[in-house]
RNA sequence: GGGCUCGUAGCUCAGCUGGAUAGAGCACCUCCCUUCUAAGGAGGCGGUCUCAGGUUCGAAUCCUGACGGGCUCACCA
């Protein structure tokens, strides 16, 4: 942990706050001593922001950077120069420094990584998906991000432990279900369609079971829609005529839109009134239940899917050390809402349904049980979160990855527990991320633009393999490790597109950008690390590090590498990969144009070769590590 | 309509708690493999940081408003 007070700037912070008084003549705060990097065009290292400075000493900028300046050069050694521009203090540091910081890095085989377990245990959550259709890209960029930010978390000391919540119940399960009894075709042994006969993942095969009672639900809801444009309303109560009087009659006069909107509110009129409708909410009853036959039913569909979802995250390269089902937790939140609503946090309607009032809050009144007594989302996440802290004795917080569009929901699910008196709750978090869009527009499953995850996972290997193939420097690799390089080529660079964008903010998914080769990409970093490992298997022995001059692009790539503990702390800080993935690039385009420019293995004089080779192995080194932390491997040869 | 959020180069994105002449990648145009992997490097082109006010030594960054996207406000999850 002594890289933190090896830095020059924590030097200089250090000495300024020791002796403000009779520096600056006055205690001065510590956010008052900013520095920031010296712009390209500037002699220095290191710069060191003068305005706050300056109504203190009441001189110009120009005076009070000489006078700190000046006080700094003669205490610190290691301060070659300095020059004050413009409010600007540079200062230029010496060789024998950036050397030392070199070794300090170089001593540390996890340099930027903290002891491990020596914070507090941290759980996050992450992938959450309904077991009623396959994954997709929404769900990668999901999954991704929840692995990263547990090993960013990892890396700076907490105990993770990586979680879901498998939405395994409800409705939507129920129309799979049904439609798979109802249209599943029987093969020649009278058997209903299996992954084992029909060779289909069991995701998938459950996933078009969903679709099909979509496909079957509308054709009935239109049907019904017919029949009471002709005026037949046999089979339907006097309400049901009575509402589609009224909002047909509302339609005159309106214009295009809003008549597409009341034809919607037909359709959803009808819909309820379809037989499907009624056998799935019939089914539901007879799962809560737990009906025999249903249940049979529910469980073997259900592991016909977790069987698919754990193929797709074995390709992701993602997994969990514990797992949640709602079926499990929603029964333990409908309890703690009873508690709750004898104390006081809850109250209950005429009607039997049960809320919180949050309108004190500037929120609104939340459904936390249904009149009929069933469990709704919010229910079934409250059991979960106290069901966690039980399990968990050391747990300190919840990292809940989400997207966005359940920004409200956390927001009140906190409150809830706030209420509830769990003094936990301010350590939970919604990782809220924003949604994946396409070149076309949204994704959307009715509209089927929704890119499926093993599919695209496919996709980006195979074209790794095409653009590997062409390149030609693999010959000596057997097959398997072939395969193995195509995917781990395919994957980073998914994974690296997926993950170089703040995750707060909306992104839009490229195809072919994120099958490119060159620029801000997962195989550029990948191509780095591979070239400097074949330097170094070529270069056969490193020695210690001698004092030697070093260049400036040497000193730029020493400077990146210092900077790497600051970032996987601002990683965890801000729950954000993307913050590694663009140190990781900056440093990987420094080695580049050294690489480029600087001889290294025909270096004549030894000492300079030697610690050119020190400074490439601890770039490799440190690329490394980055990558881990986003989930990316990285090759010894590409 | 209320709440939240976003708006930076042709496209995709960086720009931390306000700090020097706003940066990358892609695309487009020039160059560079008699040095270690050219999946590379050097350079060029490209911006009234949506707009209008305000706060101050200083605003892409903070505040207010407008315009334009998105999400949300379900006895759905």
């Amino acid at each position: 942990m002594n890289w933190k007070t090896n830095k020059m700037e924590e030097i200089i912070k250090d000495l300024l706050l020791s002796n403000a008084t009779s520096v600056f003549g006055v205690q001065v705060d510590e956010n008052a001593i900013q520095f920031q990097k010296t712009r390209k065009d500037v002699e220095g290292d290191l710069t060191l922001v003068i305005f706050p400075f300056v109504k203190l000493l009441k001189t110009s900028p120009a005076e009070a950077g000489e006078k700190i300046g000046r006080f700094l050069k003669e205490r610190i050694k290691e301060i070659d120069s300095f020059e004050v521009i413009s409010g600007f203090l540079n200062f230029t540091i010496s060789d024998k420094f950036w050397l030392k910081q070199l070794n300090t890095v170089s001593k540390d085989a996890k340099f930027g990584f903290a002891e491990p377990n020596s914070r507090p245990t941290l759980m996050v959550e992450y992938s959450s998906p309904n077991t009623n259709k396959p994954l997709h890209l929404g769900h990668l960029r999901n999954n991704f991000l929840g692995y990263s930010v547990a090993e960013i978390l990892k890396a700076n000391g907490h105990k993770v432990i990586k979680t879901q919540i498998i939405n395994d119940r409800g409705i939507h399960i129920c129309k799979s279900m049904l439609a798979w009894e109802k249209f599943s075709p029987l093969n020649e042994k009278g058997e209903r369609e299996t992954p084992a006969n029909t060779g289909l993942k069991g995701d998938k095969l459950v996933g078009n079971y969903y679709v099909r009672f979509d496909q079957e639900f509308n054709k009935e809801a239109n049907e019904i829609c017919n029949e009471w444009e002709k005026g037949n309303f046999d089979n339907f109560s006097e309400d049901t005529h009575a509402e589609f009087k009224r909002l047909t009659e509302s339609k005159t006069g309106k214009d295009e839109k809003a008549i597409a909107g009341i034809d919607a509110k037909i359709k959803d009129l009808a819909k309820n009134h379809t037989s499907l409708l009624q056998e799935a909410k019939e089914m539901l009853v007879k799962w809560e239940a737990r009906d025999p036959q249903v249940y049979l039913l529910w469980t073997t569909m259900n592991s016909w899917v977790y069987d698919g979802f754990e193929k797709t995250y074995k390709t992701m390269g993602v997994d969990f050390d514990k797992l949640y089902y709602e079926s499990d937790t929603f029964l333990l939140g409908k309890d703690i809402v009873t508690e709750g609503l004898k104390s006081g946090v809850f109250f209950k309607k005429e009607d039997g349904s049960v809320w919180i009032d949050l309108t004190d809050e500037g929120l609104d009144e939340k459904l936390v049980l249904r009149s009929d007594g069933t469990a709704v989302y919010m229910t079934q996440d409250v059991g979960t979160a106290v069901d966690r802290f039980g399990d968990y004795k050391d747990l300190s917080g919840i990292v809940y990855t989400v997207g966005n569009e359940q920004d409200y929901h956390f927001k009140v699910l906190f409150l809830i527990l706030e209420k509830l008196g769990f003094s936990w709750s301010d350590n939970c978090f919604h990782l809220s991320y924003g949604m994946v869009d396409l070149p076309s527009g949204k994704m959307k499953s009715r509209e089927g633009t929704v890119v499926d995850a093993d599919e695209l996972m496919d996709e980006v290997v195979n074209q790794a393999e095409a653009m590997t193939q062409e390149r030609g420097h693999i010959e000596g690799l057997s097959e398997d490790e072939k395969t193995a390089l195509f995917r781990l080529i395919g994957m980073g660079g998914l994974k690296y597109y997926l993950l170089k964008v703040d995750p707060k903010k909306r992104m839009m998914f490229n195809p072919e950008e994120s099958i490119e080769l060159n620029g801000n990409t997962g195989p550029f970093i990948q191509y780095a690390h591979a070239r400097i490992k074949s330097l170094l298997r070529k270069a056969r022995s490193i020695g210690a590090l001698k004092e030697t001059a070093i260049l400036p692009e040497e000193k730029e790539i020493i400077k990146q590498l210092v900077e790497f503990p600051t970032v996987v702390d601002e990683a965890a800080k801000n729950y954000s990969p993307a913050l590694v993935a663009n140190y990781s690039f900056e440093l990987v385009k420094l080695y580049n144009t050294f690489y480029q420019s600087i001889p290294i293995l025909i270096e004549e004089d030894d000492d300079l070769k030697n610690m050119r080779l020190v400074l490439s192995e601890n770039v490799a080194k440190v690329l490394k590590l980055a990558m881990q932390l986003l989930g990316i491997e990285v090759p010894e040869r590409m």
